[in-house]
DNA sequence: CTAGCATTCAAACGTTCGTTTGAATTCCCA
DNA sequence: TGGGAATTCAAACGAACGTTTGAATGCTAG
């Protein structure tokens, strides 16, 4: 047994993974080429058709990396939630979608912020392989959530809950992605370092309300 | 006086920012080469060049063409919100910003719809000069926006105030966008056709609760 | 009718892209 | 310590990119 095993055995792939993450969040998967993405990363321009197979298959190794635990930390939430009561409340719901999330932002030292940007992006990507890649690693999770959400909000019709989980989705995608909003409506610089807790208290006042809003204009209308 | 003179002045231009319209939508702007834009407009490889300058040029008349009018609307809207009571409602001020995006994607023979998802990305689009643009084209419209919901909210702190439009702007933005996560929530197809007018009470309801929501969680949190 | 400008066209330019190659190097275990 | 697999490397590949060119065509004013 080698002392010196902890020579970590793909170190390359890692490098690889971690500059991908910060350039394709600065400029895109198109925009990002292999041979910016190996110098950055300080591996030879061949290792990640090496390593990955190609270019696509890394994009997806990407993901995989920080999306599977997230997902997996939301339905583990969820269980814990419904171990304890059999209907949770809305806001608790919401909570536990959030805030892994907003935990994988605030996580800085594992590249947690590029990759939450890269994240927000991503959900409306043009690239028809990711999108699909997206969607099939998400679509357990929603059902999931969507069920839970339907047992907390038993009045609500199921067409108007579907939208307000698209509306709640999108606000968490674009908190995650955007830093250039808040900048332009402050009308200048936004604030210094992002605080987590008091995001997730924002986000979950605003969605909890916005879930709960009343249906009377809505029903109005639909009928 | 030429009686056929309606014969447009620039078909050609037009013919362009419609295709590309619609292939940025479907496959971003890197993604979407010259050769295969003029051919889906029906032109020559050099009229991009020729009419615009170059592909970057073209990119800014893509959006010049539908977002001067739509932030023209806005700022009309809130022109007459605001001449008719000193300081509206919020609900009001929130209807006066959404409905000319709405409105936007509604206008299916205005390439609308196409615009519209192509808008809803753009907002987080990585590539700098485009969202350079983007966001001195809106900057203006933010700050009057701003400024209105300030006086309608005087008792909201004003940094609430600021994060609370970053998630209104985020779901408008994604509800432009995105077709998919309406999809992988159903869990089965979206709607035949989009009802525009529903669609503006569902998203008005939404956002007016989140503006809305109580403070007390967040103050004590920031506290 | 025709001179002159605007526009279209086919072809080619130089660059950069993702990927492949085969030799050189490093690593690990017998 | 030696041999075979794993990895790294410099170099090159063909394809696709945005752009440029100069001739051909269409249109309009004199």
């Amino acid at each position: 047994m080698n002392l010196r095993a902890v020579k970590p055995q793909h170190e390359t792939r890692t490098r690889i993974l971690d500059a991908a993450e910060e350039l394709f969040m600065q400029q895109g998967f198109e925009g990002t080429s292999m041979r910016l993405l190996t110098a950055k990363a300080g591996v030879n321009l061949a290792a990640v058709n090496y390593h990955f197979g190609s270019k696509d298959a890394m994009v997806e190794a990407v993901f995989r990396r920080r999306l599977d635990p997230m997902n997996a930390a939301r339905l583990a939430e969820l269980d814990k939630l419904e171990a304890a009561e059999r209907a949770p409340q809305p806001e608790a719901i919401i909570r536990a979608f959030i805030a892994p999330g907003l935990r994988l932002m605030a996580d800085a030292k594992g590249g947690g912020r590029n990759f939450a940007r890269l994240l927000g992006r991503t959900y409306s990507e043009p690239n028809k392989a990711v999108r699909a890649l997206i969607g099939q690693m998400y679509a357990p999770t929603m059902q999931r959530y969507k069920a839970a959400l339907e047992r907390a909000l038993p009045q609500m019709p199921r067409e108007e809950l579907v939208w307000r989980m698209h509306f709640m989705f999108g606000t968490l995608a674009y908190t995650l992605a955007a830093t250039d909003t808040v900048q332009l409506i402050a009308g200048c610089k936004p604030e210094d370092r992002y605080d987590a807790e008091l995001l997730e208290e924002r986000l979950t006042a605003f969605l909890a309300a916005g879930l709960n809003a009343p249906l009377e204009n809505v029903i109005r209308k639909a009928a």
